[in-house]
DNA sequence: AAAACAGTGTGACGTAGATCACATCAGTCT
DNA sequence: AGACTGATGTGATCTACGTCACACTGTTTT
């Protein structure tokens, strides 16, 4: 745990989240091939803030701490990507941060929902999430209890906003969605 | 607005923060002189995602994003002392999303109270706040309402953990500040 | 086919804490 | 002194949601 590696993930999915005190779990971000985690550790030389899991089969790229910050020290190009994307995960920490204040688990849901709709390939103008996470892990991204989450789905569904078939979560009418997640 | 400018605060206090749909406020970070904010717009030229409050009165300098960035460019020591600053940022953001979930409204104040205390210059193994925020302020940094923070603190002070004095917070019961913040 | 298991639906219940609505105190302005 | 303002203390309500409990489904194991 005094290793301040980096990693690289080549493939798959991880999850990177933290356990309250209860047990319940807090899923901060997932990362697909093309990210990197542990680099605060390195950064910083602080201790390792949250568990990463591996979401399926993953190959990761492990990178010692100081190498990493030898080529952040070296290359320019680098440096500043680098801090682009802290940047980017400042913001979207806070982001989420204020999400749990101002919204309920509804909005927090269907907000989330939003965000992992990718256009439907096959029908245009509708959207789709191809890889919904069951209702358990939905429910960490979103800071609420699978039981909630289960009740909303249901509520979403009677009112054909959404609609769950074999090609994943068909979101049938994103407008609607999207009112739900604000004001 | 589209104005990418980073502050560095040379005397005074500010406070960054966002404000919920329905009115009320989170603090996010309270920086005093030597500190800097802005950086993040600079760096990935994203919309400012907070509003800054001054505290009390303060001298900035602004300084261009364009000159920032450069300088970030050039100098080695200062980029990787940037990336320093953004990824404890970063780690403070995962600690309060996590904090918020895990703990209520006592253990919120009281950790948050750990966190103000400084020793106490006259009396020896004594703590205090000396600038204690008004219970509506310290309401936003905890993320709970004003009457709830009144209740906490009556609390604490019934149970002479704390002590209210001209001199500002006393902390009379450190160890126990600190036994209520966590388990 | 029986059993075991993971994911889900849904009722019942308890509770933290937001909100509303006052009362009580300093200060300070005229 | 009276009036006004900003910070507090505290009761009474109301509600979202976590938790417990259990039923139901589909899938894998033996």
């Amino acid at each position: 745990n005094n290793d301040s590696s980096v990693f690289f993930v080549l493939s798959g999915t991880v999850s990177v989240l933290n356990y309250t005190t209860s047990g319940r779990a807090i899923t901060h971000a997932t990362l697909c091939s093309g990210n990197i985690f542990g680099e605060m550790a390195a950064i910083d030389c602080g201790p390792r803030a949250a568990w990463v899991l591996a979401v399926d089969d993953c190959k990761l790229l492990k990178i010692p701490g100081s190498v990493f910050i030898n080529l952040a020290e070296r290359n320019h190009k680098f440096s500043l990507e680098l801090l682009r994307k802290l940047s980017a995960n400042l913001r979207e920490a806070n982001d989420r941060a204020l999400d749990f204040f101002s919204l309920d688990a509804e909005q927090r849901a269907c907000l989330e929902l939003v965000r992992m709709a990718k256009p439907d390939p096959l029908r245009p103008n509708s959207y789709l999430v191809n890889q919904m996470p069951t209702q358990a892990n939905f429910a960490t991204l979103i800071g609420s209890s699978r039981e909630t989450v289960s009740r909303i789905m249901s509520r979403l569904k009677n009112e054909s906003v959404i609609n769950i078939s074999a090609r994943g979560l068909e979101i049938l009418d994103k407008k609607q969605l999207e009112k739900r997640a604000f004001g």
